[in-house]
DNA sequence: ATGGGCATGTAAGGAGTTACATGATTCA
DNA sequence: TGAATCATGTAACTCCTTACATGCCCAT
């Protein structure tokens, strides 16, 4: 079945960037520099990749270098380009956020204040956790040309900038929390 | 088709909040509290009652007031209490976060800087429009007693210094790219 | 009497995830 | 020779979204 959502451009954007790629290639730079808004797996890349072909955006490279493993490398075409540009170009539609840790918090009367607590501490290293990742991922930016180093030094900071608003906003409920607790006493 | 997601526990503990209440209601009660980091639509919320029902974790209660219109109004029973706990001790998994924004700046390189910048200044303009809508929700969140108050104003302000941090690094975004726009002239 | 809010659902489809399945190559 | 990485895919399923469909009640 050919899939047809945001995943498309995804890929699409990703294979732009890299000006060619296989599909597990693909897979690795995403992981590797839009993770933290992004990602793609194999079972969404592999028939997105097929649909893309079919459609003539995307094209098969033969590039069948003697020694070389057997894998499909693939190139955009123009009409590929045109409507990559022409989606980049639309603003982008409103995101549909699902977060189920501020969904738990929201009911948090009906536990245990500790334990929402606990969920506060454990979250905060998550988010340091993140926070690592995200500079390791700033190394991994040097692998693309500078122009497309700006663009995803952007969408970086974004990831670190809510990181540590998070962290602030984090330690600032924790403390509520322990005040509420202590009138409770 | 029974609905088994994360749905089941947004519904579930809405309704402890509320301790009864018509699934039309509950909508509007996501909508007023959570619904910067969790929404509904009625297609999942009615078919969930059902199966909520079915599994005995809600149940409809018989009030027949005369002159009331028709309407099916629920509650928790022990059980259904005793599995929202349960869920809500639990840390939360994983999100997965999919900001369509965020893919196209990455892109940014392969379409002209003003219409990136575009993009930020009406981002902003909607992020301030989140703000508003926050702070209107920050006044609705009185419906709730006390307690519920507490938590409530938690998320909300999560979301405040979300929109407050995304807001500062756009500008400082845009004025990266004004400065890339200003060397290439 | 009519428009808006209250109230409840169904049907079909879309998009992505998880689990399953396989095999080649490389390096230690 | 065995583990890790490279490499590609299928099948089933789940969940949610969009569009559709209906009708009451209340206020102006």
């Amino acid at each position: 079945m050919a899939k047809s959502g945001k995943s498309q451009f995804a890929i699409l954007g990703m294979l732009a960037l890299l000006k060619q790629s296989s599909g597990y290639n693909l897979k690795k730079h995403i992981e590797s520099t839009t993770h933290n808004f992004w990602k793609e797996t194999f079972s969404s890349i592999y028939p997105v990749l097929e649909s893309l072909e079919q459609q003539k955006l995307i094209i098969k490279i033969d590039e069948a270098p003697e020694n070389e493993r057997q894998r499909n490398i693939y190139t955009l075409t123009k009409k590929g380009h045109k409507i990559l540009e022409n989606w980049l170009i639309q603003p982008a539609e409103n995101i549909q956020i699902r977060n189920e840790f501020l969904l738990k918090l929201f009911f948090g009367n009906l536990i245990p204040v500790d334990i929402t607590i606990q969920h506060l501490k454990d979250y905060k290293k998550k988010l340091r956790t993140y926070l690592s990742s995200y500079q390791a991922i700033k190394k991994d930016l040097s692998i693309l040309d500078s122009s497309e180093k700006l663009y995803g030094s952007f969408t970086l900071d974004h990831g670190i900038e809510m990181v540590l608003a998070s962290l602030t906003w984090c330690d600032t409920t924790i403390k509520k929390l322990q005040a509420q607790q202590n009138k409770n006493l």
